[in-house]
DNA sequence: GACTCACTGGTC
DNA sequence: ACCAGTGAGTCC
C-alpha cells in the first residue's frame, strides 16, 4: 500500500522548498522517523514531520519520489522534539527543515542505513584497555561520591525549587555555591526517577571539561560512566554522535553542553539548568539565530521539565521576569531564587576605583594600581590584569600622511600583532607582513595607536622590571587571550601555569574573567573599562557589570591564599567616571540596584524587555542595493501587509525604522545593513514577521533587486 | 543550504 | 586545455 509522508529536509526559508516535501512510502513510517530520501540528484537525511493524505499540490502519484529507507536502529524523534524545532523555526523565521536538521549531529546526514548500523552495534572492548564508559569503581580515590552538604541558603533555595513549578531563576553570588544546587536537584531527579534525564548547559565550550569532571565524579560512581555525555561543537563528529545517541536512547542520564545541547533528543528530560544564563554566547550569531536560554524555557512546557537558571549578575530580561508582584502588578513569570551570601570567609573583595582625571595624561597604570600590584608580587600573590582588546595595537599609523592600516576588504582597521609582525583584520581575517615604511608616503616612521593586550604585557613587564617575588626570583608575566590559545590544549596548560603559581601577573582579556576559578588571585584590574559607560549599545552597560562582577568574583575565592598582613582581596577599576552609578553599585557588590537602575532607563526609552525587537540584515556588493532591498521590503510591509485579516491591530504596533549600514558595514568586500523593527507586543511582532516573510521574498525577486546577496531576521537580537 | 552547471577570465 | 571563481537555477 502506499503511504504519503511530509519529510522535513534542509532548505532555507528563503526559497521555494521551505516547508517539508510529500514523498511516497510503502511502509507506513512514523513522525519522528529519520529516513533517506531522494533530493534532486542527491540523496539527504530527512525526518518524518507527518503524514500526509496526497502528493505535494502539483505532483503526481508517478511524479513524487519515494522515501529510500528508514534509519531504523535510531527511535523516531518525539513529538515534544518536533514541536520544539517547529517553534524555534516559526519563532526566529527560519525553515523548518533548516532547524530540524541543523539540531542533528552531523555525522547522521552522512552516513548511510548500513553504516549507522555499524556505528549502532556495541563495539568490542579492547582488552587491557580501560572501560572509558562502564561504571566507575567505587575504590577510585579520584572519585568522590559523597554529595556536599549544603548550607542554609543553599538548602532553602533548593527546597523551593523542590516544591514550585518555575521556571527559576537563581539568583546566586560569585561563589555562593550555585553549582552545588545544580549538582543537588540533579541528583534528587535522578534519584527519585530511574528513567528521567537533565540538561545542564554552560555558555562556553571552555567551561565544558571542569563541569563535567564535577558531574562525572558525583554522578558516575552511582549511574555509570556512561550516564554523563557532553555535547558541544568542540567535540569531533564521531563523538558528537556517540553522545547524541546516548542521550537519544536514554542512556546517558545527563547532558552537559553548550547552547547546540538545547535541541538535544532526550526522551525523558525533566530538568533544564543553564548556568550563566545572561551569558551572550546562548544567542547564535549565524543561521537560526536562536537563543538557547528562552529556547530552554520554552521547551521546558514542551517536555514538562523544570527549568532553572542561574547567574550571579542575570539578563534584565530574565530578572524583570522574575520580579516579585507589587502594587498593580502581577508580577513576572519566574520564581526567583535569592542566595546573597559567599562561601568560605574570604568575602567580596573590596572595590578600588582611580579616578583617571588626576594622573598624567597617556597614564596606562597608575602609579596606586602599580603600587598595589608590586606588593602583591613582593608577598607572593597573584594579580590579574584585563583589557578587552587583543594584539599589540589596534591601528597602525603614519604620523606624515595619515595612512592607517585599513583593512582593504571590510570598513574597518587591521590590528597590529607584534609576536609575528603581521596587520590582521579580525573580521575577514587578511593577514599581511607589517610594511617597513608607510605604503602610501613611505615615511618610516610609522607607529602604533592605542593599546591591546599583547602591548599591555610589553608595557607591564617594563615597568615592573625589577621587582622580585618572596624568593628572591623575577617577576613572571604572562598573557591568556585568543592569541595565545589558538592551539588545542594551550588554555589549559596556560591555566594550569597560573594555578601552580607559576605566574606572578596575568595579562589578559575577558576570556580569564569567565568560569576560571584562580584561587590565588588577590587583585584583579579592569584598566579601561569606560568604553562601555556611553556606547551607542543599550545592553553595553549589563555586560560590563556583569564581567567586572564575574571578575571581582575571580579574586580571593580561597581566603588561605591571602598572606598574613594582606588587606584581603581587591578589585581596581581605573575609570575618567569614578562616581558613575554602574561603579558605585559595583562597589557595593549590588547587582539589584544596578538593575533596577537600567531598567528604569530601560522602560523610560521602551527599550527590551519592556518592547520586542527584530532585525532584518542585507548583504550586497554595494551599501545602495543592501539599504534599497530593506527599504523596498519596508515600503511594501506597508501597503501589503495592511490589507491581511486582523493586520488593522497589528500594523498599528510596528515601528519600522529605516535602513542603516550595520556598524562594520563592510565585511571581506559585502557591504551590510540592517533595519530595525520593533513592538511593544512580542505576538503583534510575532504576527508580522511571518507576515512579512513572503513580502521580502517577493521584494528580494524584483529586478530592482538583482544585486542582493543575502538577507536573514535577527528576532530578539542582543546588539544593534 | 548544498549542490550542479554554465560561463568567465586567467594561465600554461 | 585546464583550472579557480562566480552567479543562476534546482530541489517533493
Amino acid at each position: 500500500m502506499t503511504h504519503w509522508l511530509s519529510v522535513a529536509v534542509q532548505t532555507p526559508a528563503h526559497s521555494a522548498v521551505a516547508g517539508p516535501l510529500t514523498y511516497r512510502s510503502e511502509l507506513p513510517l512514523t513522525p519522528g522517523t529519520l529516513v533517506r530520501v531522494p533530493f534532486g540528484k542527491r540523496e539527504v537525511l530527512g525526518i518524518v514531520w507527518a503524514l500526509a493524505d496526497s502528493p505535494a499540490p502539483g505532483w503526481s502519484e508517478e511524479s513524487s519520489r519515494a522515501v529510500s529507507g528508514a534509519l531504523d536502529g535510531v527511535a523516531p524523534l518525539t513529538s515534544a522534539w518536533r514541536q520544539l524545532v517547529e517553534f524555534s523555526a516559526a519563532y526566529y523565521q527560519r525553515a523548518l527543515g533548516e532547524v530540524a536538521l541543523a539540531a542533528l549531529p552531523p555525522q547522521l546526514r552522512d552516513l548511510s542505513a548500513v553504516q549507522l548500523a555499524r556505528r549502532l552495534k556495541p563495539r568490542p572492548i579492547k582488552s587491557g584497555a580501560a572501560d572509558a564508559d562502564g561504571p566507575a569503581k567505587l575504590s577510585d580515590p579520584l572519585i568522590a561520591t559523597e554529595s556536599i552538604a549544603l548550607n542554609d541558603q543553599q538548602t532553602l533555595a533548593l527546597a523551593e525549587f523542590e516544591s514550585k513549578k518555575g521556571p527559576f531563576l537563581l539568583f546566586g553570588a560569585t561563589g555562593s555555591g550555585k553549582t552545588e544546587v545544580y549538582l543537588h536537584a540533579v541528583a534528587n531527579l535522578l534519584a527519585r526517577d530511574a528513567r528521567a534525564q537533565a540538561l545542564v548547559m554552560v555558555p562556553e565550550i571552555n567551561l565544558t571539561p571542569q563541569l563535567e569532571a564535577r558531574f562525572r565524579s558525583r554522578f558516575a560512581p552511582l549511574y555509570g560512566g556512561g550516564a554523563v555525555v557532553s555535547l558541544h561543537s568542540g567535540m569531533t563528529n564521531p563523538q558528537r554522535l556517540k553522545s547524541w545517541l546516548a542521550a537519544h536512547s536514554g542512556a546517558a542520564r545527563i547532558v552537559l553542553g553548550t547552547r547546540m545541547a538545547v535541541f538535544a533528543s532526550m526522551p525523558a528530560l525533566k530538568l533544564i539548568v543553564v548556568d550563566e544564563e545572561h551569558d551572550p554566547s546562548y544567542k547564535q550569531q549565524e543561521g537560526a539565530r536562536y537563543s538557547a536560554r528562552d529556547l530552554a524555557v520554552y521547551r521546558g512546557r514542551l517536555d514538562g521539565a523544570k527549568v532553572l537558571l542561574g547567574s550571579a549578575t542575570p539578563s534584565l530580561e530574565s530578572w524583570h521576569q522574575s520580579r516579585p508582584a507589587g502594587a498593580g502588578d502581577p508580577g513576572g513569570r519566574y520564581v526567583r531564587l535569592v542566595m546573597p551570601g559567599r562561601i568560605g570567609e574570604a568575602g567580596f573583595p573590596k572595590v578600588r576605583r582611580v579616578d583617571m582625571n588626576h594622573q598624567p595624561m597617556k597614564t596606562v597604570f597608575s602609579p596606586p594600581l602599580l603600587d598595589a600590584i608590586r606588593a602583591r608580587i613582593a608577598r607572593g600573590e597573584q594579580s590579574m590584569v584585563f583589557l578587552n582588546r587583543r594584539g599589540y595595537a589596534p591601528v597602525l599609523h603614519c604620523a606624515d600622511c595619515g595612512w592607517k592600516s585599513e583593512c582593504p576588504h571590510c570598513s574597518a582597521f587591521r590590528v597590529f600583532h607584534k609576536i609575528d609582525r603581521t596587520l590582521r583584520c579580525h573580521h575577514c581575517g587578511f593577514t599581511e607582513r607589517v610594511p617597513r615604511a608607510c605604503p602610501a608616503c613611505g615615511n618610516i616612521d610609522i607607529a602604533p595607536l592605542g593599546r591591546g593586550t599583547e602591548r599591555l604585557e610589553e608595557h607591564l613587564a617594563e615597568l615592573l622590571a625589577g621587582e622580585t617575588r618572596p624568593d628572591g626570583t623575577p617577576v613572571r608575566i604572562a598573557r591568556i587571550d585568543a592569541d595565545t590559545t589558538r592551539l588545542k590544549g594551550a588554555l589549559e596548560s596556560q591555566l594550569a601555569q597560573v594555578h601552580s603559581g607559576e605566574v606572578d601577573v596575568l595579562v589578559g582579556t575577558q576570556m580569564i574573567a569567565k568560569g576560571h576559578d584562580f584561587r590565588r588571585i588577590t587583585l584583579v584590574a579592569a584598566i579601561n573599562p569606560d568604553g562601555a559607560l556611553f556606547s551607542s549599545d543599550f545592553r553595553a552597560p549589563e555586560r560590563l557589570f556583569s564581567l567586572l562582577m564575574q571578575s571581582a568574583g575571580r579574586a580571593g575565592r580561597d581566603a588561605a591564599f591571602i598572606t598574613a598582613g594582606a588587606s584581603g582581596s581587591e578589585m581596581w577599576i581605573q575609570t575618567f567616571h569614578p562616581t558613575h552609578p554602574l561603579f558605585e553599585a559595583l562597589k557595593q557588590h549590588d547587582y539589584p540596584a544596578f538593575a533596577a537602575r537600567d531598567l528604569r532607563e530601560r522602560e523610560a526609552a521602551a527599550m527590551p524587555p519592556f518592547s520586542f525587537q527584530a532585525l532584518v540584515r542585507a548583504e550586497a556588493r554595494t551599501q545602495d542595493v543592501a539599504q534599497g532591498f530593506l527599504n523596498a521590503a519596508s515600503a511594501a510591509a506597508q501597503t501589503e501587509l495592511a490589507a491581511l485579516p486582523g493586520f488593522d491591530a497589528v500594523m498599528p504596533r510596528i515601528t519600522l525604522y529605516g535602513a542603516v549600514p550595520m556598524s562594520v558595514q563592510r565585511v571581506a568586500n559585502v557591504e551590510r545593513a540592517q533595519m530595525l523593527v520593533e513592538s511593544g507586543s512580542r505576538s503583534a511582532l510575532q504576527r508580522f514577521l511571518a507576515a512579512w516573510h513572503e513580502v521580502l521574498r517577493q521584494t528580494r525577486s524584483l529586478p530592482a533587486h538583482k544585486g542582493l546577496i543575502r538577507w536573514a531576521v535577527d528576532v530578539d537580537p542582543l546588539t544593534i
